[in-house]
DNA sequence: AAACGCGATTGATCTGCGTCAAGGCGGGGT
DNA sequence: ACCCCGCCTTGACGCAGATCAATCGCGTTT
Protein backbone atom coordinates (compact mmCIF):
# COMPACT_ATOMS: atom_id res chain seq x y z
CA UNK A 1 0.00 0.00 0.00
CA UNK A 2 1.60 3.58 -1.19
CA UNK A 3 0.35 6.45 0.10
CA UNK A 4 1.03 9.90 -1.57
CA UNK A 5 2.90 13.22 0.62
CA UNK A 6 0.50 15.86 0.68
CA UNK A 7 1.64 18.33 -1.91
CA UNK A 8 2.17 21.70 -0.06
CA UNK A 9 4.96 23.43 0.36
CA UNK A 10 6.67 24.48 3.63
CA UNK A 11 6.15 28.38 2.57
CA UNK A 12 2.50 28.37 2.31
CA UNK A 13 2.08 28.36 6.05
CA UNK A 14 4.76 30.11 7.25
CA UNK A 15 8.59 29.28 7.75
CA UNK A 16 7.92 26.11 9.71
CA UNK A 17 6.30 23.16 8.31
CA UNK A 18 5.52 21.50 11.51
CA UNK A 19 2.37 23.80 10.99
CA UNK A 20 0.75 21.51 8.73
CA UNK A 21 2.48 18.38 8.08
CA UNK A 22 2.74 17.86 12.00
CA UNK A 23 0.40 19.60 14.30
CA UNK A 24 -2.23 21.54 12.60
CA UNK A 25 -4.11 21.65 9.26
CA UNK A 26 -5.94 24.56 10.18
CA UNK A 27 -3.39 27.29 10.23
CA UNK A 28 -5.20 30.07 11.71
CA UNK A 29 -6.16 28.88 15.08
CA UNK A 30 -5.15 29.41 18.46
CA UNK A 31 -2.89 26.75 19.11
CA UNK A 32 -0.13 27.83 16.58
CA UNK A 33 0.59 31.02 18.47
CA UNK A 34 1.15 28.37 22.26
CA UNK A 35 3.45 27.07 19.22
CA UNK A 36 5.82 29.88 18.50
CA UNK A 37 5.90 30.29 22.21
CA UNK A 38 7.82 27.05 22.69
CA UNK A 39 9.92 27.11 19.26
CA UNK A 40 13.04 26.95 18.72
CA UNK A 41 16.00 25.95 15.67
CA UNK A 42 18.79 23.75 15.86
CA UNK A 43 21.36 23.41 13.52
CA UNK A 44 23.61 20.70 12.89
CA UNK A 45 26.36 19.48 10.67
CA UNK A 46 26.47 16.74 8.45
CA UNK A 47 28.00 13.75 10.70
CA UNK A 48 26.68 15.11 13.75
CA UNK A 49 24.53 13.08 16.15
CA UNK A 50 21.25 14.67 17.05
CA UNK A 51 20.31 12.19 19.85
CA UNK A 52 21.85 8.96 21.24
CA UNK A 53 19.28 5.96 21.29
CA UNK A 54 18.07 5.97 25.12
CA UNK A 55 19.36 9.30 26.05
CA UNK A 56 16.57 11.74 27.46
CA UNK A 57 15.04 14.11 24.15
CA UNK A 58 13.38 16.78 25.70
CA UNK A 59 11.97 17.67 22.65
CA UNK A 60 9.55 16.57 19.28
CA UNK A 61 10.73 18.16 16.26
CA UNK A 62 10.14 18.68 12.33
CA UNK A 63 12.74 19.23 9.54
CA UNK A 64 13.30 22.11 8.40
CA UNK A 65 15.99 21.37 5.96
CA UNK A 66 18.75 18.53 5.37
CA UNK A 67 18.45 14.83 6.09
CA UNK A 68 18.83 13.14 9.21
CA UNK A 69 18.61 8.92 9.90
CA UNK A 70 16.86 7.00 12.40
CA UNK A 71 19.22 3.89 13.07
CA UNK A 72 19.29 0.88 15.68
CA UNK A 73 22.70 -0.99 16.57
CA UNK A 74 23.62 -4.68 17.78
CA UNK A 75 25.80 -4.73 19.67
CA UNK A 76 28.22 -6.28 17.78
CA UNK A 77 28.08 -3.28 15.30
CA UNK A 78 25.96 -4.42 12.76
CA UNK A 79 23.70 -1.45 12.37
CA UNK A 80 20.30 -0.98 10.65
CA UNK A 81 18.25 2.05 9.67
CA UNK A 82 15.03 2.14 10.05
CA UNK A 83 13.63 5.86 9.27
CA UNK A 84 14.44 8.61 7.06
CA UNK A 85 13.84 12.00 8.17
CA UNK A 86 13.15 14.57 5.22
CA UNK A 87 12.34 18.01 5.44
CA UNK A 88 8.90 17.85 6.71
CA UNK A 89 9.29 15.01 8.18
CA UNK A 90 7.82 14.81 11.81
CA UNK A 91 10.19 12.73 14.63
CA UNK A 92 9.48 13.03 18.62
CA UNK A 93 7.62 10.43 20.90
CA UNK A 94 4.96 11.90 22.73
CA UNK A 95 4.51 10.50 25.93
CA UNK A 96 7.52 8.94 25.76
CA UNK A 97 11.01 9.37 28.02
CA UNK A 98 13.90 8.84 25.74
CA UNK A 99 15.06 8.13 22.15
CA UNK A 100 14.03 5.10 20.83
CA UNK A 101 16.82 5.28 18.19
CA UNK A 102 20.24 7.20 17.19
CA UNK A 103 19.01 9.89 15.09
CA UNK A 104 21.89 11.18 13.18
CA UNK A 105 22.08 14.33 10.34
CA UNK A 106 23.86 13.29 7.26
CA UNK A 107 23.47 16.43 5.58
CA UNK A 108 23.81 19.63 7.07
CA UNK A 109 20.67 20.05 9.39
CA UNK A 110 18.06 22.21 10.24
CA UNK A 111 15.20 21.37 12.74
CA UNK A 112 12.49 23.23 14.54
CA UNK A 113 12.38 22.11 18.20
CA UNK A 114 9.09 22.69 20.58
CA UNK A 115 10.01 21.83 23.92
CA UNK A 116 8.28 18.59 24.85
CA UNK A 117 6.28 19.52 28.28
CA UNK A 118 4.63 22.26 26.90
CA UNK A 119 4.05 20.04 23.66
CA UNK A 120 2.27 17.67 25.15
CA UNK A 121 0.32 19.97 27.68
CA UNK A 122 -0.90 21.70 24.24
CA UNK A 123 -2.06 18.16 22.68
CA UNK A 124 -3.88 17.13 25.65
CA UNK A 125 -6.20 20.28 25.63
CA UNK A 126 -6.34 20.49 21.59
CA UNK A 127 -7.71 17.06 20.63
CA UNK A 128 -7.34 17.60 16.62
CA UNK A 129 -3.61 17.96 17.33
CA UNK A 130 -3.85 14.46 18.99
CA UNK A 131 -5.35 12.87 16.28
CA UNK A 132 -3.37 14.97 13.62
CA UNK A 133 -0.30 13.05 15.45
CA UNK A 134 -2.07 9.72 15.29
CA UNK A 135 -2.60 10.10 11.50
CA UNK A 136 1.26 10.63 10.93
CA UNK A 137 1.83 7.51 13.39
CA UNK A 138 -0.20 5.67 11.26
CA UNK A 139 1.42 7.04 8.29
CA UNK A 140 4.85 6.11 9.57
CA UNK A 141 4.02 2.54 10.46
CA UNK A 142 2.95 1.96 6.87
CA UNK A 143 6.38 3.36 5.82
CA UNK A 144 8.20 0.91 8.19
CA UNK A 145 5.52 -2.18 7.21
CA UNK A 146 5.99 -1.55 3.86
CA UNK A 147 10.07 -1.44 4.22
CA UNK A 148 9.52 -4.76 6.05
CA UNK A 149 8.50 -5.97 2.75
CA UNK A 150 11.79 -4.56 0.89
CA UNK A 151 13.84 -6.18 3.68
CA UNK A 152 12.00 -9.11 3.92
CA UNK A 153 11.43 -10.30 0.52
CA UNK A 154 12.89 -7.47 -2.37
CA UNK A 155 16.85 -8.61 -4.77
CA UNK A 156 19.36 -5.97 -4.11
CA UNK A 157 18.41 -4.47 -7.22
CA UNK A 158 15.27 -4.13 -6.05
CA UNK A 159 15.97 -2.29 -3.14
CA UNK A 160 17.70 0.17 -4.98
CA UNK A 161 15.43 0.95 -6.83
CA UNK A 162 12.84 1.51 -4.45
CA UNK A 163 15.06 3.58 -2.49
CA UNK A 164 15.86 5.55 -5.66
CA UNK A 165 11.95 5.83 -5.89
CA UNK A 166 11.14 6.72 -2.44
CA UNK A 167 13.20 9.67 -2.65
CA UNK A 168 12.76 10.75 -6.16
CA UNK A 169 9.20 10.80 -4.79
CA UNK A 170 10.12 12.62 -1.89
CA UNK A 171 11.98 15.48 -3.57
CA UNK A 172 9.02 15.75 -6.16
CA UNK A 173 6.55 16.44 -3.94
CA UNK A 174 8.79 18.97 -1.90
CA UNK A 175 9.40 20.93 -5.23
CA UNK A 176 5.52 20.18 -6.28
CA UNK A 177 6.57 18.55 -9.39
CA UNK A 178 4.37 15.50 -10.30
CA UNK A 179 6.35 12.10 -9.58
CA UNK A 180 6.19 10.91 -13.04
CA UNK A 181 8.08 10.73 -16.69
CA UNK A 182 11.89 12.16 -16.05
CA UNK A 183 13.27 13.00 -12.19
CA UNK A 184 16.46 14.30 -11.06
CA UNK A 185 17.46 14.52 -7.73
CA UNK A 186 20.14 14.64 -5.23
CA UNK A 187 20.91 11.34 -3.22
CA UNK A 188 21.56 12.69 0.11
CA UNK A 189 22.82 9.29 1.43
CA UNK A 190 26.16 7.91 1.34
CA UNK A 191 26.68 4.08 -0.03
CA UNK A 192 27.26 2.83 3.23
CA UNK A 193 24.02 4.79 4.70
CA UNK A 194 21.71 3.50 1.70
CA UNK A 195 23.31 -0.12 2.16
CA UNK A 196 22.39 0.55 6.24
CA UNK A 197 18.84 1.23 4.82
CA UNK A 198 18.61 -1.49 2.89
CA UNK A 199 20.14 -4.32 4.65
CA UNK A 200 23.27 -4.73 2.20
CA UNK A 201 26.57 -3.94 2.11
CA UNK A 202 28.09 -0.96 0.78
CA UNK A 203 29.57 -3.26 -2.00
CA UNK A 204 26.27 -4.55 -3.26
CA UNK A 205 25.06 -1.03 -3.21
CA UNK A 206 27.58 0.01 -5.64
CA UNK A 207 27.56 -2.79 -7.67
CA UNK A 208 23.62 -2.26 -8.04
CA UNK A 209 23.89 1.27 -8.42
CA UNK A 210 26.27 0.44 -11.68
CA UNK A 211 23.64 -1.47 -12.91
CA UNK A 212 20.91 0.46 -12.84
CA UNK A 213 22.69 3.27 -14.29
CA UNK A 214 24.32 0.57 -17.35
CA UNK A 215 20.75 -0.93 -17.96
CA UNK A 216 19.50 3.05 -18.95
CA UNK A 217 17.01 2.59 -15.81
CA UNK A 218 19.00 5.84 -14.33
CA UNK A 219 21.72 8.16 -15.08
CA UNK A 220 24.53 9.71 -12.50
CA UNK A 221 26.24 13.33 -12.59
CA UNK A 222 28.91 12.59 -10.33
CA UNK A 223 28.10 10.32 -7.39
CA UNK A 224 25.01 11.56 -6.25
CA UNK A 225 22.72 13.67 -8.86
CA UNK A 226 20.53 11.01 -10.40
CA UNK A 227 18.67 11.27 -12.92
CA UNK A 228 15.30 9.58 -13.43
CA UNK A 229 14.62 9.08 -17.09
CA UNK A 230 11.36 7.13 -16.95
CA UNK A 231 10.14 6.90 -13.35
CA UNK A 232 7.62 4.09 -14.43
CA UNK A 233 10.60 2.10 -15.60
CA UNK A 234 12.35 2.61 -11.84
CA UNK A 235 8.73 1.54 -10.34
CA UNK A 236 8.71 -2.01 -12.14
CA UNK A 237 12.28 -2.38 -11.26
CA UNK A 238 11.41 -1.73 -7.62
CA UNK A 239 9.04 -4.48 -8.39
CA UNK A 240 6.48 -2.36 -6.81
CA UNK A 241 2.56 -2.09 -8.74
CA UNK A 242 2.77 1.58 -9.70
CA UNK A 243 -0.87 3.07 -9.06
CA UNK A 244 0.27 5.27 -5.88
CA UNK A 245 2.62 6.77 -4.46
CA UNK A 246 5.30 5.49 -1.31
CA UNK A 247 5.53 7.54 1.87
CA UNK A 248 9.30 8.16 3.27
CA UNK B 1 14.66 -0.50 22.24
CA UNK B 2 12.68 -3.19 23.67
CA UNK B 3 9.38 -2.66 25.43
CA UNK B 4 7.48 -4.63 27.99
CA UNK B 5 3.70 -5.42 27.56
CA UNK B 6 1.80 -4.58 30.11
CA UNK B 7 0.96 -7.03 33.09
CA UNK B 8 -2.66 -7.28 32.90
CA UNK B 9 -5.07 -9.84 32.12
CA UNK B 10 -7.64 -9.40 29.95
CA UNK B 11 -10.51 -10.48 32.79
CA UNK B 12 -9.00 -8.01 35.32
CA UNK B 13 -11.89 -5.93 33.45
CA UNK B 14 -14.08 -7.49 31.80
CA UNK B 15 -14.35 -10.08 29.17
CA UNK B 16 -12.86 -7.71 26.21
CA UNK B 17 -9.15 -6.88 26.53
CA UNK B 18 -10.12 -3.24 24.59
CA UNK B 19 -10.88 -1.89 27.65
CA UNK B 20 -7.42 -1.69 29.04
CA UNK B 21 -5.40 -1.95 25.99
CA UNK B 22 -6.41 -0.39 23.35
CA UNK B 23 -9.20 2.40 24.84
CA UNK B 24 -9.35 2.76 28.51
CA UNK B 25 -6.95 2.98 31.64
CA UNK B 26 -9.92 4.32 33.10
CA UNK B 27 -12.22 1.09 33.68
CA UNK B 28 -15.08 2.98 35.20
CA UNK B 29 -15.77 5.55 33.00
CA UNK B 30 -18.60 6.30 30.78
CA UNK B 31 -16.61 6.07 27.69
CA UNK B 32 -17.05 2.38 28.45
CA UNK B 33 -20.79 2.42 27.75
CA UNK B 34 -20.82 4.44 24.71
CA UNK B 35 -18.55 1.42 23.69
CA UNK B 36 -20.65 -1.36 24.66
CA UNK B 37 -23.44 0.24 22.40
CA UNK B 38 -21.17 -0.41 19.43
CA UNK B 39 -19.38 -3.76 20.33
CA UNK B 40 -19.86 -6.87 18.87
CA UNK B 41 -17.81 -10.14 19.09
CA UNK B 42 -16.65 -11.97 15.22
CA UNK B 43 -15.49 -15.45 14.87
CA UNK B 44 -13.30 -17.10 12.40
CA UNK B 45 -12.04 -20.11 11.67
CA UNK B 46 -8.43 -21.29 11.09
CA UNK B 47 -7.17 -20.27 7.58
CA UNK B 48 -10.16 -17.52 7.40
CA UNK B 49 -9.13 -13.97 5.72
CA UNK B 50 -10.66 -11.39 7.73
CA UNK B 51 -10.14 -8.72 5.51
CA UNK B 52 -8.39 -8.14 2.37
CA UNK B 53 -5.82 -5.52 1.77
CA UNK B 54 -7.79 -2.36 0.40
CA UNK B 55 -11.12 -3.77 1.23
CA UNK B 56 -13.33 -1.10 3.50
CA UNK B 57 -12.67 -1.89 6.93
CA UNK B 58 -15.85 -0.53 8.83
CA UNK B 59 -14.25 -1.61 12.42
CA UNK B 60 -11.75 -1.55 14.81
CA UNK B 61 -11.12 -4.61 16.56
CA UNK B 62 -9.50 -6.19 18.97
CA UNK B 63 -8.02 -9.75 19.38
CA UNK B 64 -9.66 -11.61 22.34
CA UNK B 65 -8.25 -15.57 21.64
CA UNK B 66 -6.57 -16.54 18.53
CA UNK B 67 -4.09 -15.19 16.47
CA UNK B 68 -3.97 -13.37 13.23
CA UNK B 69 -1.64 -12.20 10.74
CA UNK B 70 -1.12 -8.95 8.73
CA UNK B 71 0.71 -9.81 5.59
CA UNK B 72 1.47 -7.63 2.12
CA UNK B 73 1.81 -9.53 -1.04
CA UNK B 74 4.12 -8.73 -4.40
CA UNK B 75 2.16 -9.21 -7.38
CA UNK B 76 4.40 -12.14 -8.33
CA UNK B 77 3.27 -13.60 -5.15
CA UNK B 78 6.32 -12.85 -2.71
CA UNK B 79 4.61 -11.96 0.40
CA UNK B 80 5.83 -10.84 4.01
CA UNK B 81 4.07 -10.43 7.40
CA UNK B 82 4.36 -7.19 9.04
CA UNK B 83 1.96 -7.91 11.87
CA UNK B 84 1.29 -10.13 14.40
CA UNK B 85 -1.95 -10.05 16.47
CA UNK B 86 -2.39 -11.80 19.81
CA UNK B 87 -4.40 -11.55 22.22
CA UNK B 88 -5.01 -8.26 23.50
CA UNK B 89 -3.65 -6.65 20.30
CA UNK B 90 -5.47 -3.87 18.75
CA UNK B 91 -5.80 -3.88 14.80
CA UNK B 92 -7.56 -0.68 13.02
CA UNK B 93 -7.01 2.41 11.24
CA UNK B 94 -9.49 5.27 12.99
CA UNK B 95 -9.51 7.81 10.36
CA UNK B 96 -8.70 5.79 7.30
CA UNK B 97 -10.97 3.99 4.66
CA UNK B 98 -9.34 0.57 4.04
CA UNK B 99 -7.64 -1.90 5.31
CA UNK B 100 -3.76 -1.94 4.82
CA UNK B 101 -2.99 -5.59 4.86
CA UNK B 102 -4.22 -8.58 4.32
CA UNK B 103 -5.91 -10.26 8.01
CA UNK B 104 -6.16 -13.59 8.12
CA UNK B 105 -6.71 -16.02 10.94
CA UNK B 106 -3.98 -18.24 11.61
CA UNK B 107 -5.53 -20.08 14.59
CA UNK B 108 -9.45 -20.00 15.44
CA UNK B 109 -9.80 -16.58 16.30
CA UNK B 110 -12.22 -14.53 17.99
CA UNK B 111 -12.97 -10.62 17.95
CA UNK B 112 -14.31 -7.80 19.56
CA UNK B 113 -15.27 -5.30 17.52
CA UNK B 114 -16.46 -1.76 17.60
CA UNK B 115 -18.28 0.15 14.40
CA UNK B 116 -15.65 2.37 13.22
CA UNK B 117 -17.46 5.49 12.47
CA UNK B 118 -19.14 5.98 16.26
CA UNK B 119 -15.86 5.39 17.59
CA UNK B 120 -14.24 7.73 15.46
CA UNK B 121 -16.65 10.11 17.25
CA UNK B 122 -15.92 8.66 20.35
CA UNK B 123 -12.60 9.32 19.82
CA UNK B 124 -13.12 12.83 18.71
CA UNK B 125 -15.26 13.93 22.03
CA UNK B 126 -12.46 11.83 24.32
CA UNK B 127 -9.08 13.34 24.36
CA UNK B 128 -7.39 10.17 26.58
CA UNK B 129 -8.75 7.82 23.79
CA UNK B 130 -7.14 9.44 21.45
CA UNK B 131 -3.41 9.90 22.97
CA UNK B 132 -4.13 6.04 23.83
CA UNK B 133 -4.32 4.95 20.17
CA UNK B 134 -1.31 7.06 20.04
CA UNK B 135 0.64 5.48 22.60
CA UNK B 136 -0.38 2.15 21.05
CA UNK B 137 0.53 2.81 17.80
CA UNK B 138 3.76 3.92 18.90
CA UNK B 139 4.51 0.52 20.27
CA UNK B 140 3.22 -0.46 16.84
CA UNK B 141 6.30 1.44 15.61
CA UNK B 142 8.89 0.56 17.80
CA UNK B 143 7.87 -3.10 16.93
CA UNK B 144 8.15 -2.78 13.46
CA UNK B 145 11.29 -1.07 13.46
CA UNK B 146 12.83 -3.74 15.77
CA UNK B 147 11.51 -6.26 13.28
CA UNK B 148 13.44 -4.17 10.66
CA UNK B 149 16.50 -4.92 12.16
CA UNK B 150 15.84 -8.43 12.74
CA UNK B 151 15.04 -8.78 8.72
CA UNK B 152 17.59 -6.89 7.56
CA UNK B 153 20.46 -7.70 9.61
CA UNK B 154 19.82 -11.04 11.62
CA UNK B 155 20.77 -14.31 10.54
CA UNK B 156 18.53 -17.22 10.02
CA UNK B 157 19.35 -18.65 13.07
CA UNK B 158 19.03 -15.17 14.69
CA UNK B 159 15.90 -14.67 12.96
CA UNK B 160 14.48 -17.62 14.68
CA UNK B 161 15.53 -17.19 18.02
CA UNK B 162 14.28 -13.54 17.75
CA UNK B 163 10.59 -14.82 16.50
CA UNK B 164 11.07 -17.35 19.55
CA UNK B 165 11.40 -14.78 22.08
CA UNK B 166 8.80 -12.59 20.99
CA UNK B 167 6.01 -15.33 20.88
CA UNK B 168 7.62 -16.64 24.47
CA UNK B 169 6.96 -12.90 26.04
CA UNK B 170 3.96 -12.58 24.82
CA UNK B 171 2.81 -15.29 26.01
CA UNK B 172 4.27 -15.05 29.54
CA UNK B 173 2.56 -11.82 29.56
CA UNK B 174 -0.59 -13.16 29.06
CA UNK B 175 -0.35 -16.19 31.97
CA UNK B 176 1.07 -13.62 34.27
CA UNK B 177 4.23 -15.63 34.44
CA UNK B 178 7.81 -13.89 34.42
CA UNK B 179 9.59 -13.62 31.00
CA UNK B 180 12.76 -15.82 32.67
CA UNK B 181 14.14 -18.69 33.15
CA UNK B 182 12.42 -21.71 31.92
CA UNK B 183 8.87 -21.15 29.36
CA UNK B 184 7.11 -23.19 27.54
CA UNK B 185 4.54 -22.51 24.92
CA UNK B 186 2.82 -23.35 21.63
CA UNK B 187 3.56 -21.70 18.73
CA UNK B 188 0.83 -20.21 16.77
CA UNK B 189 2.57 -20.14 13.51
CA UNK B 190 3.32 -22.74 10.91
CA UNK B 191 7.11 -22.98 9.26
CA UNK B 192 5.22 -21.78 6.58
CA UNK B 193 3.79 -18.52 8.27
CA UNK B 194 6.96 -18.30 10.25
CA UNK B 195 9.45 -17.98 6.90
CA UNK B 196 6.71 -15.25 6.06
CA UNK B 197 7.38 -13.43 8.78
CA UNK B 198 11.09 -13.75 8.85
CA UNK B 199 11.55 -13.49 5.61
CA UNK B 200 13.06 -16.83 4.66
CA UNK B 201 12.08 -19.91 3.10
CA UNK B 202 9.97 -22.86 5.21
CA UNK B 203 13.12 -25.50 4.78
CA UNK B 204 15.26 -23.15 5.86
CA UNK B 205 13.28 -21.97 9.14
CA UNK B 206 12.53 -26.07 9.65
CA UNK B 207 16.47 -26.39 9.14
CA UNK B 208 16.77 -23.69 11.71
CA UNK B 209 14.70 -24.90 14.50
CA UNK B 210 16.42 -28.01 14.29
CA UNK B 211 19.34 -26.68 14.72
CA UNK B 212 18.61 -24.86 17.68
CA UNK B 213 16.73 -28.04 19.52
CA UNK B 214 20.38 -30.11 18.47
CA UNK B 215 22.01 -27.40 20.16
CA UNK B 216 19.49 -27.19 23.30
CA UNK B 217 18.25 -23.80 22.95
CA UNK B 218 14.95 -25.21 22.78
CA UNK B 219 13.07 -28.86 22.94
CA UNK B 220 9.67 -29.75 21.05
CA UNK B 221 6.94 -31.94 21.84
CA UNK B 222 5.25 -32.61 18.81
CA UNK B 223 5.60 -29.25 16.30
CA UNK B 224 4.80 -26.64 17.83
CA UNK B 225 4.37 -26.99 21.55
CA UNK B 226 8.17 -25.35 22.40
CA UNK B 227 10.25 -25.44 25.57
CA UNK B 228 12.90 -22.91 26.31
CA UNK B 229 14.72 -24.29 29.00
CA UNK B 230 17.14 -21.03 29.47
CA UNK B 231 14.68 -17.74 28.31
CA UNK B 232 18.51 -15.65 28.44
CA UNK B 233 20.15 -18.38 26.23
CA UNK B 234 17.65 -17.86 23.26
CA UNK B 235 17.81 -13.61 23.76
CA UNK B 236 21.48 -14.52 23.44
CA UNK B 237 20.79 -16.77 20.28
CA UNK B 238 18.37 -13.90 19.44
CA UNK B 239 21.47 -11.59 19.57
CA UNK B 240 19.23 -9.04 21.75
CA UNK B 241 21.21 -7.77 25.07
CA UNK B 242 18.63 -9.13 27.34
CA UNK B 243 18.24 -5.68 29.36
CA UNK B 244 14.28 -5.76 28.53
CA UNK B 245 11.00 -6.91 27.31
CA UNK B 246 10.17 -7.20 23.50
CA UNK B 247 6.75 -5.96 22.61
CA UNK B 248 4.73 -7.72 20.03
C1' DA C 1 52.17 19.81 -6.52
C1' DA C 2 52.58 16.37 -3.67
C1' DA C 3 50.38 13.96 0.07
C1' DC C 4 46.39 12.67 2.32
C1' DG C 5 41.70 10.97 3.35
C1' DC C 6 37.22 9.63 2.33
C1' DG C 7 33.96 7.69 -0.50
C1' DA C 8 33.17 4.85 -4.43
C1' DT C 9 34.21 1.27 -7.72
C1' DT C 10 35.55 -3.17 -9.24
C1' DG C 11 37.43 -7.85 -8.95
C1' DA C 12 38.05 -12.58 -6.85
C1' DT C 13 36.45 -15.75 -3.81
C1' DC C 14 33.48 -17.68 -0.25
C1' DT C 15 29.17 -18.99 2.01
C1' DG C 16 24.42 -18.80 3.82
C1' DC C 17 20.35 -19.41 2.23
C1' DG C 18 17.24 -20.48 -1.72
C1' DT C 19 15.70 -23.98 -4.85
C1' DC C 20 14.46 -28.43 -6.21
C1' DA C 21 13.37 -32.93 -4.84
C1' DA C 22 12.34 -36.95 -2.04
C1' DG C 23 10.42 -38.86 1.88
C1' DG C 24 8.35 -38.85 6.91
C1' DC C 25 4.80 -38.12 10.31
C1' DG C 26 0.22 -37.67 12.16
C1' DG C 27 -4.66 -36.91 12.01
C1' DG C 28 -9.15 -37.39 9.67
C1' DG C 29 -12.17 -39.60 6.37
C1' DT C 30 -13.92 -43.70 4.14
C1' DA D 1 -7.17 -50.56 8.70
C1' DC D 2 -6.15 -48.18 5.01
C1' DC D 3 -5.22 -44.14 2.35
C1' DC D 4 -4.84 -39.39 1.81
C1' DC D 5 -3.53 -34.78 2.61
C1' DG D 6 -1.24 -31.01 5.12
C1' DC D 7 2.63 -30.05 7.33
C1' DC D 8 7.25 -30.89 8.25
C1' DT D 9 12.05 -32.67 7.63
C1' DT D 10 16.24 -33.65 5.24
C1' DG D 11 19.45 -33.86 1.36
C1' DA D 12 21.95 -32.09 -2.87
C1' DC D 13 23.09 -28.32 -5.44
C1' DG D 14 23.38 -23.49 -7.16
C1' DC D 15 23.47 -18.65 -6.72
C1' DA D 16 22.92 -13.90 -4.80
C1' DG D 17 25.14 -11.30 -1.97
C1' DA D 18 28.96 -11.09 1.72
C1' DT D 19 33.76 -10.77 2.40
C1' DC D 20 38.41 -9.53 1.43
C1' DA D 21 41.30 -6.68 -1.17
C1' DA D 22 43.11 -3.45 -4.58
C1' DT D 23 42.44 0.80 -6.96
C1' DC D 24 40.41 5.15 -8.34
C1' DG D 25 38.61 9.95 -8.11
C1' DC D 26 38.39 14.05 -5.98
C1' DG D 27 38.48 17.58 -2.66
C1' DT D 28 41.42 19.33 1.19
C1' DT D 29 45.63 20.11 3.54
C1' DT D 30 50.44 21.30 3.78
Amino acid sequence: MLLDTPKIAPQDCGDCPIRHRAVCARCDTDELLKLEEIKYYRSFEAGQTVVWADDRMDFVASVVSGVATLTQAMEDGRTQMVGLLLPSDFVGRPGRQGAAYDIVATTDLVMCCFRKKPFEQMMEQTPHVAQRLLQMTLDELDAAREWMLVLGRKTAREKIASLLAIVARRDASLNMVPAAGSLAFDLPLTREAMADYLGLTLETVSRQVSALKRDGVITLQGKRHIVVPDFDRLLEEAGDDNDGGMLS
